[in-house]
DNA sequence: TGTCCATTGAGAATTATTCTAATTCACCCT
DNA sequence: AGGGTGAATTAGAATAATTCTCAATGGACA
């Protein structure tokens, strides 16, 4: 258990970000297993043994942790928003059919040839997203 | 002017689309300039000289094409799709200041190393983000 | 113990998209 | 031309993810 309550408290304050009790709840679920979790997921996982934190505090936290650089959106369902523990370069694997998000280490995939970008802007990041679905799934009717 | 009615008609016809007049008047929209708009963007460009086509119609036409294969959906940004007259393999490079979707050519960009997928998966597509940020903009508050 | 400021949270607001159910329209037949 | 028919259109309501408001809470600390 890589992720305990003093870890958590840690990386928490490490990113400028006061640890308090749902904030630990919530880092808890995101980064015990490391998965692709929407708000709804979160609010319902963090409540799972009693109720305690409520909607509101749980997008909040999730837009704070975003802007602190603690978790990262992906952005793959017109839907929902989806938060990734995993910061670091890596890609997605999207099942359509299922929802399921899964990662693809970032050094599986060479990408190449990016083209030079306009003068004055600059790179935040290049997302690269593989849609699968599941086998006899058709797209038409 | 490649996108005239006869035309705009046929391409529909050719896709199983009954061409109706709603139906030429937002491909014209997004066939005529070769943009990636909203929904929301696309009904305003429709009622520009005369209101004639409802926000439903709009939605309704929108997947219509979609599902045919006449357009696809860039998913970039949570709060809107936007929908691309482009079905070609591409890539996206995103301005998340201002919103603005430019094309970066599918030659333009290697891709090797797509990971071996599950049994029983098949790719649907892969899309390339390019986030980019007019330089000075900070992501900190 | 009391002040202070950040945090929390109930519920309302916002907004993109979908749904419903009724009207209109295009096309065909006579 | 007039009428039948199923598809298309639409106004408006519904849905649902996310944000907003603002009052209540609570921990840190004098
Ligand atoms: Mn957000
Ligand atoms: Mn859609
Ligand atoms: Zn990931
Ligand atoms: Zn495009």
């Amino acid at each position: 258990m890589p992720y305990d309550r003093p870890t958590l408290n840690a990386l928490l304050r490490r990113h400028g970000i006061a640890p308090t009790h749902q904030r630990l709840e919530i880092a808890q679920v995101l980064f015990a297993r490391c998965q692709h979790l929407s708000a709804e997921q979160i609010l319902q996982q963090v409540n799972e043994r009693h109720a305690e934190t409520s909607k509101a505090t749980v997008y909040n936290t999730l837009n704070l942790f975003r802007d602190r650089g603690l978790v990262r959106e992906v952005i793959v369902d017109p839907k929902r928003v989806f938060y990734d523990p995993n910061t670091g370069p890596h890609h997605h694997l999207y099942n359509v059919d299922t929802g399921e998000i899964t990662d693809i280490p970032a050094d599986a995939l060479r990408l190449s040839g990016l083209p030079e970008l306009p003068a004055g802007m600059v790179t935040e990041g290049v997302d690269v997203i593989v849609r699968v679905r599941s086998a006899g799934t058709s797209a038409l009717g």
